[in-house]
This record gives C-alpha cells, sequence and structure tokens, in this order.
DNA sequence: TTTAAATTTTAGATTAGACTAAAAATGTGG
DNA sequence: CCACATTTTTAGTCTAATCTAAAATTTAAA
C-alpha cells in the first residue's frame, strides 16, 4: 500500500504541476525506477480504480486517486512543517521523515499535530480551522493550555490549565507572573477561552 | 533492514525480561510468523554478525545486535512519550507510529525531540542527559534561565539570562551574588549549561 | 510516407520475507 | 532407554516490487 500511494502522489505532483496527461516515463525519473517497473504498477493502480490508463498514452488520476493522493500529501506537509519548523529539524531530514510517516498517520494524530503547529496564520491546510496559537505569539488574552513542554510544568503549565497573557508579554498562571524563553513559549499551544 | 531491527529488538526482549536463551519458538509467537521464516532470519542475522545462533539451541545479540537494538529502542521511547504525553495522542496510536518512527529516525532527531519533552526527571533515557529543574533544586553549577517569575526580573533574572548556583546556595548574576527565598526560587527553570 | 529513434510494454528473472510440508533433532513418560 | 510428542530446520512455493532484454508502438525526420 505504501508503494501505491507513493505513485498516486508523484501523478498528483506531476499531473498539478504541469497540468498534462502523465507519461511512464515521468514516473520512472521521479520514482527512480525502470520504465517496465512503472508500467506494472500502472497496472495496478487501475485495476485498484485510482486511475485511468491508457496503454501508450498515459495516465490521470480518478477521483477516488485524487481523493487519497491529496490526504496523503496533506498528512506529508504536516509533519514536513512539523518538524522543520516546530523541531527545527533540518530540512532534508523533516523531508524524509514526513515521507515515510504520510504513509502511517491516521486522521486524528494529523489534527492533532496541526494544532501544535497552528497559529492565526495556519498555512498548512484549509480543512482546519483552529483557533489556536502558540504562547510566543499570543495576543494578550486568556487561554487554555493545549500542549505544553513539561520542563514548564514546574509553574503550572500543563495541560487544561489557564492562563493569561499580559499587555507586556509576560504570562500569569495561578496568580503569579512570569517571562517565558522564546525557546519555551514557542512550544507552548494554547486556545483562546472566550 | 527495518525487518532486521524489528527481529533484534524482539530478541532483546525476550533476553533482557527472561534472562535466557532466546528459542526460535519464542520469535515465531513474539513477531506472529512461523518457526521456519525465524530461521531463516536468524541465518542471516548471524551472517550479518547481529547474533549469536546455534541451530537448536537458540540465540543471543552479540555486541554488534546488542548496541543496535539498544539504540532502536531508545528510539522508540522517545517517540512514543513524545506522541502519547506531549501530543495526547492515543496509546496504541502512539505504540504504533513509534514502532515505524524507530527505524528511520536520525541521532539528531531523536535529540531534538528528546528537547522537547524533557523534565527534571526525564525517565526516558539515561542516555540523553537534559538538565532542566527548578533553581531552588539545582545543584551547584552554571544554567540559563528559561522560565522566570517577573518579580526576579529586578536583579537579572530573565529568560536568557546566564546564572551561576553556589555551593552555599547563593546565586551569582551578573557580577552579584543573591539568596532567594524558596517562594521565588521554586518558580524559576533553568537548563544547565556545559 | 517511410524509416530510424525513442518510448512503452511484455516476458522472464531476481530478491526479501513470508508460507507449507516434510525431515531432522531434541525432550519426555512409561 | 525407547517410542512418541514437540521443536526446529530444510526444501520448495508464493508475492510484491523490482530488474534486464526483447518486442511492440508511437514520434519525428528525411
Amino acid at each position: 500500500m505504501e508503494r501505491v500511494e507513493e505513485y498516486l502522489e508523484a501523478i498528483y505532483d506531476i499531473q498539478t504541476k504541469e497540468r498534462r496527461i502523465v507519461k511512464t516515463s515521468d514516473l520512472a525519473k521521479k520514482l527512480d525506477v525502470k520504465p517496465s517497473s512503472v508500467t506494472e504498477m500502472l497496472l495496478k493502480l487501475s485495476e485498484m480504480g485510482y486511475i485511468d490508463y491508457q496503454p501508450y498514452y498515459g495516465v490521470f488520476l480518478s477521483e477516488k486517486g485524487e481523493v487519497l493522493a491529496k490526504r496523503i500529501k496533506r498528512y506529508h506537509r504536516i509533519f514536513e512543517t512539523f518538524f522543520r519548523d516546530f523541531l527545527k529539524i533540518e530540512e532534508n531530514e523533516a523531508h524524509r521523515l514526513s515521507c515515510e510517516l504520510e504513509h502511517h498517520v491516521t486522521d486524528e494524530v494529523a489534527e492533532k499535530v496541526c494544532g501544535v503547529i497552528a497559529s492565526e496564520s495556519c498555512k498548512i491546510c484549509e480543512e482546519c480551522d483552529f483557533r489556536i496559537s502558540r504562547l510566543s505569539e499570543a495576543e494578550p488574552g486568556k487561554y487554555e493550555v493545549i500542549i505544553s513542554p513539561t520542563a514548564a510544568s514546574g509553574i503550572g503549565i500543563v495541560p487544561g490549565a489557564i492562563l493569561e497573557v499580559k499587555e507586556d508579554g509576560s504570562v500569569d498562571i495561578k496568580g503569579e507572573a512570569y517571562l517565558l524563553s522564546e525557546k519555551i513559549s514557542s512550544k507552548v499551544i494554547l486556545e483562546q477561552v472566550v
């Protein structure tokens, strides 16, 4: 199934970027396999109803194939952003890991991760509209802690806790005012309390 | 390679928990494959120098095999903790994902993830020693301030500041020595500087 | 429009990791 | 200590995804 999804993604990419029928040779190049291997897989994908395949001519995704490809690509983007921007993992490595994970993730997990990286300007996907932000970027106001690094638990910043961000950037929690390093505050995810 | 690592982990688990030679049937049961499949893999692992295998008797990990098994298991623990405790992903799902990731992760990534979940009492592994503690409990040494109550900012205790805890419990910051009340010092979170 | 070049498909082989069935080795109860 | 049960290994198949080499088809050039 993993390889199936990789082929579908590749078809989707070419189809979307170049806006044309995808040829066997395109896929062979993109996936770094021989054309004969591609042909075989295309027969299988066609069999499964993911693509429309006409020998010697080319392929394009069916409705079903596009839905799947898009889902996988969304998972990929979410994880890549998470690794790169949130965990500060090096770009290529972030990509490599995401390529693995995208095939094993569930929607539930994707939503959680999405929540972590979400901010007012979530560029990852239109699907999720979280009113969630990082503490480091939060406007003054009252919030509930959604996710927090354990390092911050000592002062009471744990999931479920209510805190208030002040005008001066300090944070009130349990009646005490704190200043937090960027390193920590960027890892505290909040949801606004109304 | 992925399957190789899974076999090594299984051997490690049994060997460690039961403190005995691992039998073909143990692995067949644990990995849910037929004994004949196990035998085949054991020959391969032996060939690769990961195990000591004596037909009809059993196997145990070689030095090399144990090093690898331990590394993979550490990666697994780190990710499982991360998914379960930090992202609040459901237990089984966290486990399943970690089983995948453990084979694809680099040391750099593991360290980063470890940093996010680290706390005073990191139970994940002895290998990564992140030293995060409250000022009130800190051993003598140099530290960077991660979180601080605003009440302490007057003397320069703000996130990013470097301070030194002395033998007598006093705190040096910006060339001045201070004594802090428990009330304050328990709210200052530090990371040891090396 | 015919022929050469490029692309694609088919046919058959290979590899890793599993399987089944049968043979070999080990362990056990009378 | 021997016959039978259990465990393990060997031998031979199977499947998914790849490969190479050869055949078929399409494209492009003269």
